[in-house]
DNA sequence: CTTCGTGCAAAACCTTTGCAACTCG
DNA sequence: CGAGTTGCAAAGGTTTTGCACGAAG
């Protein structure tokens, strides 16, 4: 990949443990040891988008008494702190990654899942005409592009 | 809404009984009469997104008999011929909209959920450009823009 | 201490599947 | 008729909820 010559570039997800417990704990809740071990497995994704489920078979392995709902309702919390992103990709209900800070939109690959994403808004204001047209006030957006990575298709 | 003048323009979704019928047949499909009566039902969603369940809610009170598995192995087989569009839309799981056929993206209104479809691809350049950079072949994308459409926000 | 969070288990959902009966073409 | 469809019921999966115990601040 030679993304480093153009700007807008792209960047990797963001995954920073330390930043994400500090938000839960600036936002009032516990900075429990369930709660770190799922950050720390979420934080070992690398940017690739996982399920609730996923996380669970996971955490079993480390943590085995880490229930599910556990790993569902900090999913939830995280997701509420804007830290995860759920995307809306197909399959078994809704998936998410790791970063949802900023506002940004996705480059999925469909042969591995990893995602990329795009660190600047690129709705073009074409769309946001054509909304102010129909009387729409538009109060968010979302972008995905699906395809595959470099490393896919040279695996191809 | 004044949305007349300026192009490309929106267009309501597509909703047309004849056509889709006429579609599931041409691809060898029977015309039985659950699925005739679950078009009739699409048909009447008036461009509003709905779920499967939202379906089989409805159907009960028209054909009481007609089955929940009739109303996902029909949907399933819409979503196939482009009948119907899977959209992402948050809640529970999968919601769909009439008129997949053509290349499009959303509009959708975050209080009464109706859609309205681009019926251009306003996908910018830049995002393509940006793919290419990190040696993305992009295969699809997506774009959903939320906000509240005119009724609703006179409403409020 | 008091409140918030957890684990467990069960419930609630949504979706898919197996199979005998049925019906469109 | 015969292949494709349907209904029913049950299975499979995911997500949510209730509640008593436990831990954090």
């Amino acid at each position: 990949m030679s993304a480093a010559t153009v700007s807008p570039r792209l960047r990797p997800p963001a995954g920073d443990r330390a930043a994400i417990l500090d938000a839960l704990r600036t936002a009032g809740y516990r900075l429990t040891a369930p709660r770190q071990a799922l950050v720390d497995l979420l934080v070992g994704q690398g940017g690739q988008c996982f399920t609730a489920e996923d996380i669970y078979g996971q955490v079993r392995g480390v943590t085995p008494r880490l229930g599910r709902a556990t790993v569902y309702r900090t999913i939830e919390r995280l997701v509420e702190l804007s830290l995860l992103e759920r995307i809306h990709a197909d399959g078994p209900c809704h998936s998410y990654v790791l970063g949802g800070a900023s506002h940004h939109h996705h480059l999925i690959c469909s042969v591995c899942g990893r995602v990329w994403e795009f660190p600047e808004c690129a709705l073009p204001q074409l769309l946001l005409d054509l909304s102010a047209q129909v009387g729409f006030s538009v109060e968010g957006h979302h972008v995905e592009v699906f395809g595959r990575c470099a490393a896919c298709r040279s695996a191809a």
